[in-house]
RNA sequence: GGCCCCGUCGUCUAGAGGCCUAGGACACCACCCUUUCACGGUGGCUACGCGGGUUCGAAUCCCGCCGGGGUCACCA
């Protein structure tokens, strides 16, 4: 029986179905509960709910809590998780187990309570008797609710349950209206004739979700329930059961939608979306070499509702070149996310602190410390968000434009060495220096190779841009060109091959020749890179070394020679 | 379709009857800074869905309409 005091403790929880991986909508809502719970001073709870045997996994639950744990969003109760040297999660308060498979013997009790009670009835009906039932009711243009049938005789399907016949465990639905008292919507009043007598015991034996959540949430001392919108209808049968039950009944808050940029909903199935469409565009029969199978290919292109396998789809947009939507945290971790940006951003859709910052503006940038002492329900609005990718990427860029250099080097490292390995190898002892030339133009830290891919090619792989040759190379007088032979001595003395070393040989013979850095700067760029666009001279030079400056800028000077003269 | 929820700039939002000729952020545009890009600075653009009430006064309260969304499983 549970602790009568148990509720002193606020407890609030995060329950996902191990079906998939972790979305947006599902951390902002993991985030809320465990920004709660800290700020009540209370515990954050993590169950999972598997008790749909067919779709759930043990690997996609390892793939959530792994997600959480890098959100840095922590569980006090809950299975245990190795995360940095900390373990997460555990049974202190001896309520475990946190798998709705493992508690098949607490929810026979409910069930043998409810049918004691004379609350819960066993039915027979099939699957196709259902659907009939349902397809008359859509005829007679009526809502199809179950109800117990008329001359329903109780004790003899109660025989027939117990010798042995499949069936379904129902709840007898009472017909007073359930008030939902909701901390962000307010009381919602769902009367009887919407409510139906609904399956507690699936005919396999286990629970059906309305059934586990209420069993579990009383004696894992659950006092604040919030979650999704989508789940406000299910809310009347919670508290119905709970009254059945001799339950306490939690506070309930229902956080408003997150929806695309268009207004449809996010879902999983956008970057499959993403995906087809650029196949399509670019009129592709057959996939990729080394991506996806053919087959597989031309089933996934004709059936939109199909969706390719993850790793699969990666290899696909990679191939592509194509940037596929952010929906699931891993998604964002693998675009080059900081947890605490994902959190400061999540954090923001649906709530904010009220708050404003010195120079009176409204306060936006906040850690999940500030979130955790801040949070509540009654700041928490009302209405749905669009996700907006935008917004999300300036707050990337300002995060990682804050933080120290070598921070930032090894944030930068760790990712690359999971996601682009190959990049450090090319770098090699020079990683240092590219890191603080591209940090402050990093957007995220994949986008960190844009800015850095001069660094990343060979030293003719890349093509001078026509209008940059023309421009910076072939115009003036002295012209680029001459000004870059010029250099190529200067740069071929410098001693000490660093930034400071480079910028001042180059301002040195600039301020020499009394002419502007620019006339210097930009033909070198065009040289280097092949586009006048790079980071600070210095930084420039000293990512790629002195070897393959010279190299560049005499292939450069090789190869623009003619254009001149002509 | 029934039921339920929602409705302030393009987007996220501040706003709890007079402080609102509606503020901030992102995006966008212009200018400044500058060796390019990025950063930074300055300025600009743009919103209370519509119609009725209540009130001396409404973005804020009430009603209707319209619009958007959610949900109607032996999935959670």
């Amino acid at each position: 029986m549970p602790d009568p005091d148990s509720h002193a403790v606020p407890v609030t929880r995060f329950a996902p179905s191990p079906t998939g991986h972790l979305h947006v909508g599902g951390a902002r809502t993991a985030l809320f509960c465990w920004a709660l719970a800290r700020r009540l001073g209370g515990r954050f709870l993590l169950r999972v709910e598997d008790t749909d045997r067919k779709r759930s996994s043990e690997a996609a639950a390892g793939g959530i809590l792994r997600d959480l744990a890098w959100l840095g969003i922590g569980w006090d109760d809950g299975p245990e998780l190795e995360h940095q040297g900390e373990t997460l999660g555990g049974d202190e308060r001896g309520i475990g187990p946190y798998y709705q498979s493992q508690r098949a013997d607490l929810y026979a009790k409910a069930f043998e309570a409810l049918i004691e009670a004379g609350m819960a009835y066993p039915a027979f009906e099939t699957e196709a008797d259902l659907g009939a039932m349902r397809n008359a009711a859509v005829e007679a243009k009526q809502t199809f609710r179950y109800r117990q049938p008329e001359g329903y005789d109780l004790e003899a399907s109660l025989e027939r349950m117990r010798a042995g016949e499949e069936h379904v465990l129902r709840f007898r639905m009472p017909i007073d209206p359930v008030v939902v008292r909701d901390s962000i919507l307010g009381d919602i009043e769902f009367t009887e004739e919407h409510t139906d007598d609904f399956v507690i015991r699936k005919r396999d034996g286990m629970p059906t979700y309305h059934l586990a959540v209420v069993v579990d949430d009383e004696l894992m001392g659950v006092t604040h329930v919030v979650r999704g919108q989508e789940h406000l209808q299910n809310t009347p049968r919670h508290v119905a059961l709970q009254h059945a039950l001799g339950y306490r009944v939690p506070v309930y808050a229902h956080l408003p939608l997150i929806f695309n940029p268009d207004g449809s909903k996010m879902s999983k199935r956008d970057k499959d979306k993403a995906a087809r469409a650029a196949c399509k565009d670019r009129k592709l029969d057959g996939p990729p070499e080394g991506t996806v199978a053919p087959e597989a290919f031309a089933k996934w292109m004709k059936d939109k509702k199909s969706q390719l396998e993850s790793g699969d789809l990666i290899a696909l947009a990679s191939a592509l070149k194509l940037d596929l939507p952010e929906i699931d945290v891993e998604d964002f971790r693998r675009s080059g996310y900081l947890p605490e940006t994902v959190c400061n951003y999540l954090a923001l859709l649906g709530w904010n602190p009220g708050e404003k910052t010195e120079d009176g503006k409204d306060l936006e940038r906040f850690d999940s410390a500030f979130l955790a002492e801040k949070f509540g329900l009654e700041r928490v609005g009302k209405s749905a968000s669009k996700f907006d990718r935008d917004k999300l990427r300036a707050f990337s860029q300002d995060t990682i434009g804050a933080m120290g250099p070598d921070v930032f080097e090894a944030t930068w490292r760790a990712w690359l060495a999971e996601f682009e390995p190959a990049v450090l190898e090319r770098v090699g002892d020079r990683f240092g220096v590219l890191a603080r030339a591209v940090q402050p133009r990093a957007k995220t830290l994949r986008h960190a190779l844009e800015p850095a891919a001069f660094a990343l090619v060979d030293d003719d792989g890349y093509d001078f841009d026509a209008k940059a040759v023309k421009k910076a190379l072939h115009k003036g007088d002295p012209s680029g060109l001459q000004v870059l032979m010029d250099l190529r001595p200067v740069i071929e003395g410098v001693v000490s091959f660093t930034a400071e070393g480079i910028e001042s040989a180059i301002n040195g013979f600039c301020e020499q020749r009394e002419m502007g850095l620019g006339k210097a700067a930009q033909p070198l760029r065009v040289a280097l890179t092949g586009s006048t666009v790079s980071p600070s001279l210095g930084e420039t030079l000293a990512s790629i070394g002195k070897d393959a400056a010279l190299a560049r800028i005499d292939r450069c000077l090789a190869q623009c020679v003619q254009g001149a003269e002509a």
